[in-house]
RNA sequence: GCCGGUGUAGCUCAGUGGUAGAGCACCUCACUCGUAAUGAGGUGGCCGUCGGUUCGAUCCCGACCACCGGCUCCA
């Protein structure tokens, strides 16, 4: 039996028989190292304790410390879970059941639904199995082997079909369950205890909706009971941070079933924040050369036809609507779904010299589109929305730098202004595409030339982009690191030549123009709904609807109250005066559950001595006494520096 | 669109086959207060919509509408 030296984390080398597995070489270490180990990491790849080695290879003992340890203990959660579905649902089918981020899901082909209730059956039977200490067994298996063992699920029988030839075939056996499994496992059921069914859910089979649906199972499972408490009260703190619900709370916007899903009717407050972020956009963008115009919303469908967005759109288009009364034909309208076509009819409009170029047209835009009923989301998925998109008209050799300017716009508003954190993904062209190899390969070495000078780290989705040319998709995480589809910047080939755009050369020839879509938030909406999570409510001064609210103790302060707020006012502060007869107490804490960055106390003291008491948002009794004059000034500052101040999450 | 769940006052929710309740909000009165809910009284609901079962439906059944959780992070 020939030897193999396999090298430990510390560096050290050990020698052993080829075929020795995790297991025993954590038990060769030490007993306390056996107890903890839960998988075995070799050149990489994460082994069962019990599967052999046979190769020198770098290795490690993983324990509950490592993160691929509780990427195993989910997966095999997620056995128990078809363990228990098979005890319970005997013939039941057994679709896929994968680790995800934060848990694990399993998909069942069953005769009907489950139900809560089930869940909390399952749960109970779950941990039946778990107490059994069933071990979990890998075996390899033929092809012939496999179709065998799961010639009654013809869920595994799919995937089987479709292994390579020379592919491993592994299946995991825990107690009266089998299952194909890349795996791995861990040792035995006894080690899962901290885990939770969360909810159920219809899928379709691998995801295709032409497929049959499964009955989908969501978990969690984490190694501390600790673990498991904060993962649950951290979703729970998610759900205070929804947008849907500080919306409602702060009375920023509704939808409403008399006017549609998808629909938004921002209030005052909401539609405060819309136009500041608007205006913040606009002026960023005149500052950056773009050109502002507004397009109409509707448009005859032939428009559409030409740009050859309709057969491929169609889908989220609203449909035609007749319009021309009293004209011998009637037309057929659309409503847009874009800008793209209006702002190259801009364009258009005029001929075009190379010292126009590169042109800039920005525009704050209404667009609809019929998004699927199931997908509507809040703010996050609409299907009335406001884009605050562009379109850069240039050429090809112009384009670099365009592409720099939008990620410099990118980079100073959604990094700088709001604080998220950017991830940069860069897709390059697809299988079917317009367009020749040269223009390709000039267009994506352009999109790498922007972000490398950028100083940007980006990911590469080779074969994810659009058929008229590449882009760049940037995420971005906020506050509790949750990510966020963001801003898109795209090149694109195809527009210019199905709408005939050109634009005399030095050389007096005409020529074909490029175009860039940009957008920097996307869509107002979403980003307003991002911002609300993101923030929780609590926004930066110069974002908060009310920025001040001014609070006199008692009636005898009311008019020095009033006067401080009337001087804010004229400060082009947004303030509100809160006389009521209520108590101080009352008031106070109204503010403060409505998120208002600032409240300004006056009583007899401060009314006398020309001063307020400032009261932050979110800092308790803490409270600076200062002249209104100083008040002011600060509020001031701190709104045209668009400080991320005062906020935090204020509970 | 598809699967499941949910729909009762402005909001959050309880409830029953015999035409409905709480807290908050709102209104009125009293209290005029030094840093997160003063007290008392009052207004307010076609129990999502339409149909069916029933002597009788908010409750049971069906359809529709809306909302919520999901619909490959691939064995």
């Amino acid at each position: 039996m020939s030897t193999i030296r396999l090298t430990l984390p510390d560096g050290s080398v050990r020698e052993a028989a080829a075929g020795i597995t995790g297991g025993e070489v954590a038990r060769d270490i030490g007993p306390g190292l056996a107890r903890a180990a839960i998988a075995a990491r070799v050149d990489g790849e994460v082994y069962d304790l019990d599967r052999p080695i046979e190769t020198d290879a770098e290795f490690a003992i993983l324990t509950e410390k490592d993160p691929e340890a509780l990427t195993v203990l989910r997966h095999s959660t997620a056995h128990i879970l078809a363990t228990a579905v098979r005890e319970l649902f005997p013939g039941a089918g057994i679709g896929f059941g994968p680790a995800i981020a934060n848990g694990f899901y399993y998909d069942f082909e069953v005769p009907r639904p489950f139900t809560p209730d089930d869940l909390e059956t399952l749960e109970d039977k779950m941990r039946e199995v778990a107490a059994r200490d069933d071990p979990f067994v890998r075996e390899v298996v033929t092809r012939a082997e496999a179709d065998d063992r799961f010639a009654d699920d013809p869920l595994k029988l799919e995937r089987i079909a479709e292994f390579a030839a020379d592919e491993i075939i592994s299946v995991y056996t825990d107690g009266p369950f089998t299952d194909l499994c890349r795996g791995p496992h861990m040792p035995g059921t006894g080690r899962l205890k901290h885990f939770k069914l969360l909810s159920t859910a219809g899928a379709y089979w691998r995801g295709n909706e032409n497929r049959q649906m499964l009955q989908r199972i969501y978990g969690t499972a984490w190694f501390k009971k600790d673990d498991l408490e904060a993962h649950l009260h951290q979703l729970e703190e998610a759900r205070k941070r929804d947008h849907r619900v500080l919306g409602k709370q702060l009375d920023l916007y509704s939808i409403q079933e008399t006017v549609g899903p998808g629909l938004v009717f921002w209030h005052p407050k909401g539609a405060m924040i819309k136009f500041l972020l608007s205006r913040y956009v606009e002026d960023d963008n005149l500052a950056c050369g773009y050109d502002l115009v507004y397009t109409p919303n509707i448009t005859r469908e032939e428009l559409f036809k030409i740009s050859g967005h309709l057969p491929l759109y169609e889908a989220v288009q609203y449909p035609p609507m007749a319009a021309g009364a009293g004209e011998a034909e009637e037309v057929r309208y659309r409503v847009k779904p874009m800008n793209c076509p209006m702002h190259a009819l801009v364009y258009k409009s005029q001929q075009r010299s190379y010292r126009d170029l590169p042109l800039r047209l920005s525009e704050v835009a209404n667009v609809y589109r019929d998004e699927k009923s199931g997908t509507l989301h809040g703010l996050l998925r609409v299907r009335g929305l406001c884009m605050d998109d562009a379109h850069i008209f240039c050429t090809l050799d112009q384009a670099e730098d365009e592409i720099f300017l939008c990620l410099d716009q990118v980079d100073r508003i959604i990094r700088q202004t709001f604080g998220f954190r950017l991830q940069f993904e860069l897709s390059t062209r697809p299988e079917h595409r317009l367009g020749n190899d040269e223009t390709w390969d000039k267009a994506e070495d352009i999109l790498r030339q922007a972000l490398g000078r950028k100083g940007i780290e980006f990911d590469e989705d080779v074969g994810g982009g659009a058929f008229y040319g590449p882009k760049i998709d940037i995420r971005f995480e906020d506050a509790i690191g949750r990510l966020w589809q963001g801003p898109t910047i795209q090149l694109d080939f195809q527009l210019p030549e199905r709408l005939d755009l050109e634009y005399t050369g030095s050389d007096n020839q005409p020529h074909r123009p490029v175009m860039i879509h940009r957008a920097i938030y996307g869509t107002l909406e979403r980003f307003i709904g991002n911002l609300i999570e993101h923030f929780a409510g609590a926004f930066p001064l110069w974002l908060a609807p009310e920025q001040v609210r001014v609070i006199p103790i008692a009636d005898a302060q009311a008019e020095a109250a009033r006067a401080v707020a009337d001087r804010l006012k004229a400060a082009g502060i947004r303030v509100h005066l809160d006389d009521r007869g209520e108590t101080l107490n009352y008031r106070i804490r109204e503010a403060e559950v409505n998120k208002i960055p600032y409240m300004a106390i006056v009583g007899q003291r401060e009314a006398d001595a020309g001063t307020v008491a400032v009261r932050t948002r979110g800092a308790g009794k803490k409270q600076d006494i200062i002249p209104v004059e100083e008040f002011e000034a600060q509020l001031r500052e701190q709104v045209a520096s668009k400080a991320l101040v005062p906020y935090g999450d204020t509970g």
